[in-house]
DNA sequence: TCTTTAAGTTCAAAAAATAAACTATATGCT
DNA sequence: AGCATATAGTTTATTTTTTGAACTTAAAGA
């Protein structure tokens, strides 16, 4: 898939995936999700190929998905989450919470968000914009619709 | 990216990219949330090549994403959505207002979630699950636990 | 001095994606 | 009946990506 077919789509699913809808991608936010990390750090979790890593990283980069930032009193790097990535963090929140429902196998680790100040469980769900109160997905309905810039 | 690299790495976010993380599969469901769509629909539509369309959807209803039926009074066939690709829809619209919210340019189409019965804007947010209220994003804190399965 | 570490780069091979042409079968038109 | 068209793919050759392993460069530590 070239950038141009997701681009001409004019969606603006296919524009996100356009950005991080490769192989790596989101598992590398996934990881640095968790704090800063060095290349190596990256290489050996993901277990992807050096240079393939290499220039994914370049492309996050340029992307601002990542900030690459050096280390202080020594010549190593850390990777670090920009807002923009962070933002990423519902949509693979969602993914995490679909993986675990439909895992094949019993056991494994879930992913498990609680309130930093009470400890409580929190999940995703559809709230009504205007008093913030839940609203069931079956009763959502989806469209497409063309942007107009507020003027 | 093998199967095997993604489950060695035991964790929801990776094992749901193991099914949903390839650079078309995201976009075939999201086109066929519109409603059932047959082979040429969905070729035409998204500009993939034949070929690999044919091994996607065979990948896809394998996976019991997509059930294949054919059509009344007709030997053509309809791709439809299975639960399992339906419960996709949350990941799906975090990453439509990911896309919306960091698209490069003005203009363009949105993804609008509306309340059904009202009419009213919707959108994902993080809950509480004793009592349903939103809790802000900077106010969570995200775990990744070993799995007990209950008894 | 020798070894190790960190962050890559290079190169060849394998796998995946693309694009275009081809196939099979049924239906509609003349 | 004969011919064109539509549907749902398959085949094949080419291009692009990804992998894996080895190599590089520079600095720090023993």
């Amino acid at each position: 898939m070239t950038t141009r077919s997701y681009q001409r789509q004019n969606c603006p699913v296919a524009h996100a995936l356009s950005i991080v809808g490769d192989q790596w991608t989101i598992l590398i936010v996934r990881d640095v999700l968790g704090g800063p990390k060095r290349f190596d750090e990256l290489q050996s979790g993901l277990g992807i190929s050096r240079n393939l890593l290499s220039k994914r990283l370049k492309q996050m980069v340029g992307a601002r998905l990542l900030a690459k930032r050096p280390l202080p009193n020594s010549r190593r790097f850390a990777y670090c989450l920009t807002p923009k990535a962070l933002e990423l963090r519902p949509a693979i929140l969602a993914l995490a919470e679909w993986g675990q429902n439909w895992r094949d196998q019993s056991g494994g680790t879930v992913v498990e968000i609680t309130e930093k100040t009470t400890g409580e469980r929190v999940g995703l769900r559809y709230c009504r914009l205007s008093d913030g109160r839940e609203v069931k997905s079956d009763a959502i309905s989806v469209q497409r619709v063309p942007l107009v810039e507020p003027s």
